[in-house]
DNA sequence: GTTGACATTCTAGTTACAGGCATGTTTAAA
DNA sequence: TTTAAACATGCCTGTAACTAGAATGTCAAC
């Protein structure tokens, strides 16, 4: 079949397609006269696989090696879990930085009374907050003239 | 002040704050003989800005307009608070998105011995699953063979 | 024969930087 | 005074995983 016949078949878009298989992930047959790309049923299941493993969050290297597990016969299933377990704490990190993230926005929002005014509570958190690093001046929340700076001693990495 | 001083003072990298200034964010003065950047305290208070509206996750062109509604005197707090809850949506799309992945991902664990067999739960539902689109062979699982492939009719996108 | 829907290759753009090189400047020590 | 470290500069490349678009070739139908 050809890419859009595969493209169908997998779920994935035609571009996606040709991308993998400029990286190697799946390279068809060609049809000789045209060089029309023929996808038989394994690379399909192949694509299919893909599809799957980017859905669930393989990068892509991790989907090559998922991949080359796939098929290898003498892969041992407990390689497979592993990965499956690197793959969810890895999840499990994202979640909880997004919540993270989540919940500050949502403390901005409920601070802020979202009014006409131009007194911004959200603005003033980003403009403050806690400091990231250690010093430096820690008002200048609404300051914005340019004034002309100080100069102080040099240190840099 | 110089560039190490700014980067101490709002907690990015060097080069990020180089990058910010290559594409427009905060554009510090120059100081006379060498070229080296010198940064006001406005701007390091803007640097401070970037870097806590990036780390509660708005992108950089997000980051633009905020730092336009807090240079600006005539911002309505409103405007404010609308980007916020527009970024909280989001946030929460991709912690769904991410939750779903996790329970697939432990789906996936829990249905697999990770013995040192070669038959492995894992592989099998990353091969078939439900099928992504809507037709194709739903069978295939574990058949990586190369079949000589059926022809079918065209159909594209 | 011409139209439309396919296919091909190629280049460039996206996001938000990081790494590295060659080179110029400032500062502190030997 | 020299010199070496620790800064600074610009520029060019690479990352991840595609997507968009242009120019062109092919195929089947009417």
């Amino acid at each position: 079949m050809n890419i859009s016949q595969a493209a169908l078949a997998c779920g994935l878009p035609n571009k996606t397609i040709r991308y993998y298989e400029e990286i190697g992930l799946v390279v068809p047959m060609r049809q000789q006269g045209n060089d029309y790309r023929v996808y038989s049923l394994s690379d399909v299941a192949q694509l299919r696989f893909l599809q799957r493993a980017r859905a669930v969050g393989f990068s892509l290297d991790e989907c090559r090696e998922l991949l080359a597990l796939y098929a290898n016969p003498q892969r041992r299933c407990a390689q497979v879990k592993a990965l499956v377990n690197e793959k969810i704490i890895q999840v499990d990190q994202q979640l909880i930085a997004l919540s993270a993230m989540r919940d500050t926005l949502v403390g901005m929002a409920n601070e802020c009374a979202g009014d006409d005014t131009n007194d911004c509570a959200i603005i003033n958190q980003l403009a403050v907050a806690e400091s990231p690093s250690l010093k430096g001046p820690s008002s200048m929340a609404f300051t914005l003239v340019d004034a002309p700076e100080d100069r102080i001693v040099r240190t840099d990495s």
